[in-house]
DNA sequence: ACGAACCGTTGAGAATGTCAATTATTCAGG
DNA sequence: CCTGAATAATTGACATTCTCAACGGTTCGT
């Protein structure tokens, strides 16, 4: 049996018949990663990143989220919330509203130009994203989701 | 129609049917936000991180990597590969190999007592993991990590 | 043999993650 | 009603990680 002949080919991609390359942690961490890096480079252009546009995001929609549901929702630490809204508030993309049933706990709102921005970066997102998924049928890709969902929001 | 009377419920959850929630972005980040703290601390006891684990996991592998294909590989940069290393190193659980066709390059193996570390962490890891995806068939895990596989590794 | 490109390494500075302490507010129980 | 425990946001300190530029040693094309 010939040793090592399959996938020498040019000296990238060795690596992808290892071990790890089948673990499904891997795999997520990678394609996250991907993911992450294309995004960040979409909505450079927009003045944001990955998180401010997922703060964007939650507060151009009707939620009103807490600071603290924003960081259990975003896996963040609260402190990062507070730096995060700072910046979108500076910009006046946001603004922090007090909650009348909470009076310890700000909500949070996008201005009219922060769902400008929004829809502007999220066309961008998109834009890009579905290079990556151009080559996925739309039942793959709601399949995908759907399993997704479920290691995201484990009930 | 009763406004916002769905998923009220507990007042935690209430942002899972935003628009975000259902970017599937944002569910890969998510999900892997999860699988990462998992993954940490199931290798905590045994003083590895996700980091280390990836680089012991492919030096325990017959691969052979050198430190630039970890690099790609991971998507790390160089000097932090040299910095993870340097840990594995000390600990005498991988060896840097000089690289017989390429000078510059060094090649990274295991040790005996690195294979030995990896096969019990990679028993730690499969143990939390398998409480994230016991919902789930052995029919969709495949499915997910083929999908998944397409999102990593584009080519 | 020469210069360009590449591998690993080092170091600096920015960005991010983590954690404890503080203030203001809510809530449960006496 | 009052008191104490718990919670929301904030601040600040500290560690970890990211990003980038520079450098010596090596390879490769010409």
């Amino acid at each position: 049996m010939a040793p090592a002949e399959r996938t020498r080919s040019t000296g990238r991609d060795r690596l992808r018949d290892s071990v790890l390359a089948g673990d499904l942690s891997f795999l997520l961490a990678r394609a996250n990663a991907r993911a992450l890096a294309a995004a960040n480079t979409a909505l450079a252009p927009h003045g944001l990143k990955a998180r401010s546009y997922s703060v964007l995001a939650l507060a151009a929609d009707e939620v009103r989220p807490t600071q603290r549901e924003l960081a259990e929702f975003l896996h963040l630490d609260p402190s990062q919330v507070v730096a995060l809204i700072d910046g979108l508030e500076q910009r006046h993309l946001v603004e922090r509203h007090a909650d009348p049933a909470d009076r310890r706990a700000n909500v949070l709102v996008a201005t009219e130009a922060g769902r400008a921005l929004f829809a502007r970066a999220q066309d961008a997102v998109r834009a890009v994203g579905l290079d990556s998924l151009a080559s996925m049928t739309p039942r793959d890709h709601e399949r995908l989701a759907h399993l997704l969902r479920l290691l995201a929001f484990p009930d």
